[in-house]
DNA sequence: CATGAATATGGCACCAAGTGCCATTTGTCA
DNA sequence: TGACAAATGGCACTTGGTGCCATATTCATG
């Protein structure tokens, strides 16, 4: 049990993530203060900076989490699966995080696509489940002096396929099939 | 001819970028402020983000002028080249870039990757590669109704395998082969 | 070559992000 | 309850970045 204290730091990260996000949909990112953040939580800008590096970071304050979740779904394949498909098959788990709350994902996918700074931060964050996903994979292929480069390029070539995916999807707004699409985006990499 | 005042600018926005670049490798990229590039060319802070829009474009200065090249490069590969190989040639001619000053390159690459704010601005201006090679390539493609999210896949394999072919390159110092290694990772992506 | 219109620059005031420091508050545990 | 650890808030300060306007430089035209 984790405690009085430890129960409101997670909580005040939690609401500083939900305000901020809110405010920077609403407002947009540039225009939308640390001060504006706070304020409706009574808490101090000081102590903002302690819970994030930089204000980007509050909208990818999930982040950290869905790694380590992504690198144990990773380990869990079944270990006869060929490298690539575990990889698209542990990228298809974080579909449900879209499937729950469209709008939302939507909306969310606008701003860090039309704000610069955001678009950045998300890049930033996709390297690091590059670098966890294929440390991960690496202990699946055949030893090799250039197997650390083969698991980085398979991970990143699907990261790719599904990230252009989702991103085609939230362009037309979600008229289409996400599963689908995304299905269609790694079998488009397979097939080069 | 371009005149006096074209001549200028261009002159000034050059030497911008090599004393920020030089800086950023001698003193670190936090640590060097925009005083510190603006002041040896008696230039003003207030002039220097007329010319650059952060700190950190500084340091990519040069990739305009590469992607105008990259979009030329592609359009001339002959037209019944399958579209993935026709983007690896195209991506193969930049390694001249770094065939021509291997420790300069070295230390370029070891810079953004270890500077969290310019990982993100690396990765930024990859996807304005990644869209205007799209944009290129969507023309050899047969018609259908995901063939634009076809061609951003094919490029944005392409593109990993390829940067991830350079930075491995780049971590060992560039012990090994540059164009073997490139090779290999189009290779991986090929064979996934 | 002169002169007036365009354009580039510099200086200044200003805002907001982010940090170091220290006093104060709040949770923990004996 | 009281002492210790940890979280917070306030404040001053640095730096990235922008708006504004006066000045300097280039360009085009007579």
């Amino acid at each position: 049990m984790p405690g009085l204290r430890e129960r409101k730091k997670q909580e005040l990260r939690h609401e500083l993530s939900r305000v901020g996000i809110d405010q920077f949909i609403a407002r947009g990112f540039a225009t939308t203060t640390v001060d504006d953040i706070v304020a409706p939580l009574g808490a101090s800008k000081r102590t903002f900076f302690r819970y994030f590096e930089t204000k980007e970071d509050v909208v990818f304050a999930w982040y950290d989490e869905l790694t380590r979740e992504l690198v144990d779904t990773l380990r869990a394949r079944p270990k006869h699966e060929p490298p690539y498909e575990a990889v698209c098959a542990t990228l298809m788990s974080l579909l449900r995080l879209y499937d729950a709350d469209h709008t939302r994902a939507i909306a969310l996918l606008r701003l860090t696509r039309e704000t610069p700074a955001l678009v950045g931060k998300s890049f930033e964050k996709r390297a690091i489940w590059e670098r966890e996903l294929s440390a991960v994979l690496v202990s699946r292929l055949a030893k090799s002096a250039t197997r650390q480069l083969r698991a980085e390029v398979i991970v990143a070539t699907a990261l790719a396929a599904f990230t252009h995916a989702v991103d085609g999807w939230a362009v037309d707004e979600g008229a289409t099939d996400l599963h689908l699409l995304v299905g269609k985006a790694f079998a488009f990499a397979k097939a080069l």
